[in-house]
DNA sequence: CGATATTTTGACCCGGCTCAACCCAAGTGG
DNA sequence: CCACTTGGGTTGAGCCGGGTCAAAATATCG
């Protein structure tokens, strides 16, 4: 089902980093032509079917870079199998630790995924001496640590209906800002994730995931047209089933 | 009860980063001398009581800075006062987001707290011409991301009992490597949190928190010689209860 | 058109929450 | 010195939201 490993897909190696889609919300985004040039010889791209594991829990990393294209979910494993989601990350959005050995969590790929990476001691070695590339990437870090907080009120103390209410926000926001538009009552939504990986995120079963999802369709607040699209029918009305009325933060710090 | 705002206690101002119990941890361990000269002539020292509320959820803040002595909880809460603990920060650990303007948590004192403290813009400025002082606040952010991951997994997760007995491993070992020990049984720990505190640490209810210590002292895992202190009577099986068995990575990321 | 995976729905159960009482230590004032 | 208050902590009884287990419904794909 799940293939392990990497594909030494290399095609594309040679794109230019002047037309990346991510050029200007990545890592690179504060990096002057110079650095640029730098890390342009040392990068190379790689892709990943829907569901292939991108680096194994503990694993040792040796390279680690930006999201291009598509959706990676970072996971936590117990030892009898119950997981959960850390972290849900998006184009141009950054993977894998500098100055760590190891990855403490799995990386996989939940939709079709393209990665620009770096081998980790040569992306260490221009880190040094690049306080532009050092900014940008403790401006992401910071971001991160935001997103993990909110998620961490999500796990401890929201309900099953307030948990899927306040991911459909976040993906509705983060689609809206994309698109340049704001959100409203009316958009659809493609969802990425199954209905497990949903699960996994929310700290929820699928069962009660799937029971959610009628639940806010019955009470008119989505549409389902299909099972990976869900349409917002009333924004105001999802917004405070995820318990958070308007003028709160964190809506606005989506980017 | 709790009194708001920051006493405007200026005593110590005069103290020298060289003798600072925190030099070699603290966001300044990388900095050279030089560095250091500025950030001395820049830092001021404020004291808080156990209680105190150190910056309000969404307020601007002006300054940010290391925690010298004590220990201080970061608080969201929702609406309806459901509140979420979402960082624990002990000494060294460094409080407030360069780079933005407001808060998203409420900061508070656990125990009584001393900060050595910077004015935002200052710190900022500082900051922006010292590749080592943001080097390491790098590293610190990394830290407590891969702290919040883990917490993540607690909370969305564990059971009260593998909750309860996670915190109690995370303080031993914490403890233990702060007194240059191994961690082992017999350890006696002093609780720096009240039950409440605990609670909102671990996504429970007061109650069941209450419930859990009771049972883990009937099962022979703990000893509670009083309300604020723990004994570790059996290491091994508290980290079993913990849900996680030897070897597993948390807990020697702990610094 | 089977065959397999994903999602939904149903029935039942249980861990942790709610509500309430009680305990205990540390003030506090008469 | 003692009655009373106050705040934190513990314990008990009962309930309910979300988990578990099972089966049906609905994609998806050779």
């Amino acid at each position: 089902m799940v293939q392990l490993g990497p594909v030494p897909d290399l095609s594309g190696a040679i794109d230019k980093c002047a037309g990346c889609p991510i050029r200007h919300r990545a890592v690179c985004s504060y990096s002057s032509p110079a650095e640029l040039q730098k890390l342009e010889s040392a990068k190379f791209y790689r892709n990943y079917d829907a569901g292939q594991v991108i680096a194994a829990e503990g694993e040792v990393t040796r390279s680690l870079g930006s999201v291009v294209t598509g959706v990676v979910a970072l996971n936590r494993t117990l030892e009898d199998g119950r997981r959960q989601m850390v972290g849900l990350m998006f184009a141009s959005d950054f993977i894998g630790r500098p100055l760590r050995r190891t990855v403490p969590f799995e990386a996989s790929a939940v939709t079709d995924v393209r990665m620009c990476l770096f081998h980790r001691s040569q992306f260490e070695q221009i880190l040094g001496d690049s306080p532009s590339l050092e900014r940008r990437l403790l401006e992401l870090t910071l971001d991160e640590l935001d997103a993990a907080r909110d998620w961490m009120l999500l796990l401890g103390r929201k309900t099953a209906r307030e948990r899927l209410a306040s991911f459909l926000m976040i993906l509705t926001i983060r689609q809206a800002n994309l698109d340049k538009m704001t959100a409203q009552s009316g958009q659809v939504l493609a969802l990425p994730l199954t209905r497990e990986a949903i699960a996994e995120y929310l700290g929820l079963t699928i069962e009660t995931v799937s029971r959610q999802f009628t639940a806010l369709r019955k009470d008119g607040v989505i549409d389902l047209p299909d099972r990976r699209s869900v349409r917002i029918a009333d924004l105001a009305r999802l917004q405070s089933a995820a318990g958070l009325d308007q003028g709160d933060e964190q809506f606005h710090a989506l980017s």
